[in-house]
DNA sequence: CTGAAAGCGCTTACAG
DNA sequence: CTGAAAGCGCTTACAG
């Protein structure tokens, strides 16, 4: 208990807490020699402030949430860790939450954050959100929101996401070099920004290499689980609809529809090319390994935080932020599916 | 930002900020009729009390500190994703960090947490600690600590752990029954005690079947990662010592090892059975898929959660605490390399 | 059963 | 350049 606080120091250094509290705060009313004294003690004796005092006057708590859609994840695992990695060297703490794709979570979990004032809220947005106004209510309480992954895009704040409509394109355009012109698309659902940006990335790349589009060949794919790619492989054979390529929003698609070929012996990359989606870890150690798009997860993490900091000091000087969506690149990683 | 506060509800029901705040914490002596009065109106506006206010007087925060060795690890993940699920439900908020397995990262951390004045700090603790200083701190600040799968037996405190040495008696027992009789073991460093009990456990399965002990059979695998598993693998082939099984402690190392053997034509399961640990996520999508010890990570994240909150209760009402170290069954589960 | 008052550890407008 | 004092939003010992 007997932790340092400012009145110790300033018995100590016969001063008043007022100048310690100054000299703390980076205040220019301070003698230099005062300044040193006090400083010099205070990293003799490593004091620093109690946030939660600091917070009654300052109304910062130096806290940042962030959300997470989904936990058992690699992409959004990597984003944890290259977010953690920078903001543990800051004066930051850091909360979690994960709102297991429910609206009704993430609703819970907002106002969670904002009753413990928050000072910045991170957020992929769950597969079930339609309504925003929690996401109005962050701004209403003077809070900054960074969205990432999934955005909404009619809300005002900063976005970082991947180039998905780009990397899309690539991916789909590596299976057409491939020789494929009947090429499968598993998509998600029609909400989330990400699952149509994909999509259209396919649509671009049969549009350049003037292929027909043909709706027969995409499968929607809710969870974009294994299960999900088993079956959608099961109803694309079952439909009778040729087809010699894949491409699909997730490993996990690409391994489900796999295992279904494999059964039906049909010959992965031979009779189909296969290109998944997130280079989920175990995509290089599945047979055959798979061709996937790799996103750079660590570097999400950093770029939220960072955006997050920047934000901050343009709202202190009451500027206006410009340039909010931040979209960063991506890599098609060749293997033996494709 | 114009939050409801105590005061303004005293207002708005003519009481005292006494009364109300009695009520809020459940005290006795309050007309029935008041309180009633009190609570319907505070479920009406949604008030809760401000944590950083309260904590002044209290000392409590509401807040817990996670600290994982890494974070793009199934077991890890899953700890963390069980124990939010329960804990998100609570008054707590939750402080994740990752020491990366370094000690002085470690230490720092749990000092940022302190002068954030959690109430609780749950650690596994990193492969590098030696010094357990950075622990009696937490003590010595009247916070709980609760140690979780990499345990240090000396500090009096909650321990969750893994049946260990029995989960690894049963995968070597698992060989031996399936024909091994010249079992490699793939081991940890000689330091944490998850590490010791995994190689008990081997050493228990070869005694209880009068199968000679040798110790040319053991690897020390720092790093438990696919690397260390083909490189491990190689070594054991160049010592020129048979083998006809092998007890990993990672998944990682097991499918790091079976890579090494396919490029050396030793067909896994047909010449070496190959058994791995911890159930990772890609060891059932390998080739050939990788027999391996579930544990729970789920029910430890949960648990660890829970008996911070006995903890908690117990030291209020003044008592100590009995069977701290908690021990969670595991399950083998077989599959293509065994 | 109710409430006035002190105090938790800070910050900051203000006076000197 | 320095400090006394008020106040952030709560809780709690105490008086009535």
């Amino acid at each position: 208990m007997g932790r340092t606080k400012l009145s110790d120091i300033a018995k100590a250094l016969e001063l008043s807490k007022t100048t310690i509290s100054k000299v703390l705060n980076g205040y220019p009313d301070v003698n230099a020699l005062t300044r040193k004294r006090v400083l010099d003690y205070i990293k003799e004796v490593g004091f620093e402030a109690n946030t939660q005092a600091s917070f009654l006057r300052t109304k910062e708590t130096k806290t940042v949430a962030l959300i997470l859609p989904q936990i058992s994840h690699d992409f959004f695992n990597s984003i944890l860790e290259g977010m953690l990695k920078i903001a543990q060297q800051t004066e930051y703490t850091f909360y979690v939450a994960c709102s297991n794709e429910s609206y009704e979570l993430e609703t819970k979990l907002i106002s969670k954050f904002l009753k413990r004032n928050v000072d910045a809220i991170f957020l992929s947005i769950s597969r079930e959100t339609r309504n925003f106004d929690h996401l109005r209510a962050i701004h209403e309480e003077g809070k900054i929101l960074v969205l990432y992954d999934k955005i909404e895009k009619t809300i005002d704040c900063p976005k970082i996401i991947i180039d998905d409509r780009k990397a899309s394109f690539t991916a789909t355009e590596h299976l057409i070099k491939k020789g494929c012109r009947k090429i499968l698309h598993f998509r998600g659902g029609f909400l989330p920004q990400i699952s149509i940006d994909r999509y259209l990335g396919y649509r671009d790349a049969l549009d350049k290499y003037d292929i027909p589009f043909d709706k027969e060949r995409i499968f929607i794919c809710e969870n974009a689980n294994e299960k999900d790619g088993f079956f959608a492989a099961k109803k694309a054979l079952e439909s009778g609809i040729d087809f010699d390529g894949l491409f699909t929003i997730s490993d996990l698609l690409a391994i489900g529809a796999i295992q279904f070929f494999k059964k039906n012996k049909i010959q992965v990359p031979e009779d189909i090319s296969v290109v998944g989606f997130s280079n989920w870890k175990l995509s290089s150690f599945t047979y055959p390994t798979i061709t996937t798009v790799d996103q750079p997860g660590n570097l999400m993490g950093e770029k939220i935080f960072q955006t997050f900091l920047t934000e901050k000091s343009l709202k202190k000087q009451g500027l206006d932020p410009e340039n909010r969506e931040i979209k960063l690149p991506s890599k098609l990683i060749i293997r033996e599916s494709s």
